[in-house]
DNA sequence: GAATATAGGACTGGAGAGGTCGCATATGCT
DNA sequence: AGCATATGCGACCTCTCCAGTCCTATATTC
């Protein structure tokens, strides 16, 4: 249906709120579902897969939590989705179960494919620094 | 998971396939379903869909079939998955059972709707006449 | 009237999204 | 030491929705 994932779209709000305060040091999942209302249990399984994937880094224990790794000019909303739902890919030409059965006689897959690169490059040209200011245009547009 | 639905993808399958063949007259159902491996009932209500968005015109009996309701410069892969899936819309921010519990703090909302934005515009700017054509490229690329 | 088509609704199975829970582990505080 | 607070991680559950099937009604051709 061409969504975000509500997984998705809590990591790039809890990327985004650590941009924000990362002045502050670290900060709990606690903290931030709290913050905007996201089930924590949930959310510390997201903030669990960002560290893995080296946005995040994590401390553990009292006044523990999670900060950037990285300045936020280097971490794009592509990352984060990535991150979570894995490759951004709007087709099912391939999955893990096999090739869609179409794909021989398809006429629409490079079409589609290009389609895909555009919606990768806009999403890899946001990153945080870029969300936070509040002039901000996406690149190439 | 920003996935395309299957029944988008046999609809643009099969706008495309009606475009090549337009010259031919009407096209069935069945006919392309057999031709892309599609199954057939499922394709139907597709098809049938697109009819009610008036993409395509059917025709009833022996030797109907579906035709395109338009010249293809004038049908865009917009058109056609938004007959099917509805509005492209990449965030849950409003649904049927209300909007999200995040919106009030939800900081993220407006960059997201830049980029559903830019993904509209690459899949408006891209029509069957566009599609079929060896060396299309989209708008402003 | 037989064959072939669309129109459209009801229904089902299964995958996956969203969310919960429990337990292990690490750290700070008193 | 002991407790509270964190993350890390896997098992599990529920519910929605996608994909697909089936059946019936209707329209058209031959
Ligand atoms: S139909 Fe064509 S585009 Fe759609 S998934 Fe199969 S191959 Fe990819
Ligand atoms: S969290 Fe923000 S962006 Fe995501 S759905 Fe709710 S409002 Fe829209």
């Amino acid at each position: 249906m061409l969504k975000l994932s509500k997984k998705a779209d809590y990591g790039l709000l809890a990327v985004n709120h650590l941009t924000l305060y990362r002045s502050q040091g670290s900060v709990s999942a606690r903290d931030i579902g709290k913050t905007y209302r996201i089930p924590v249990g949930l959310l510390a399984k997201v903030l669990q897969r960002l560290v893995q994937k080296g946005l995040l880094k994590s401390e553990h224990g009292a006044n523990g939590g999670y900060r950037l790794a990285k300045p936020a000019e280097f971490i794009s909303a592509l990352d984060v989705i990535s991150a979570i739902d894995g490759p951004v890919v709007i087709t099912s030409c391939k999955t893990e179960r096999g090739e869609c059965v179409q794909t021989p006689a398809c006429t629409v897959k490079e079409p589609l494919r290009r389609v895909n690169d555009r919606i990768v490059e806009a999403l890899s040209s946001l990153s945080f620094a870029h969300i936070n200011n509040p002039t901000f245009r996406l690149a190439a547009n």
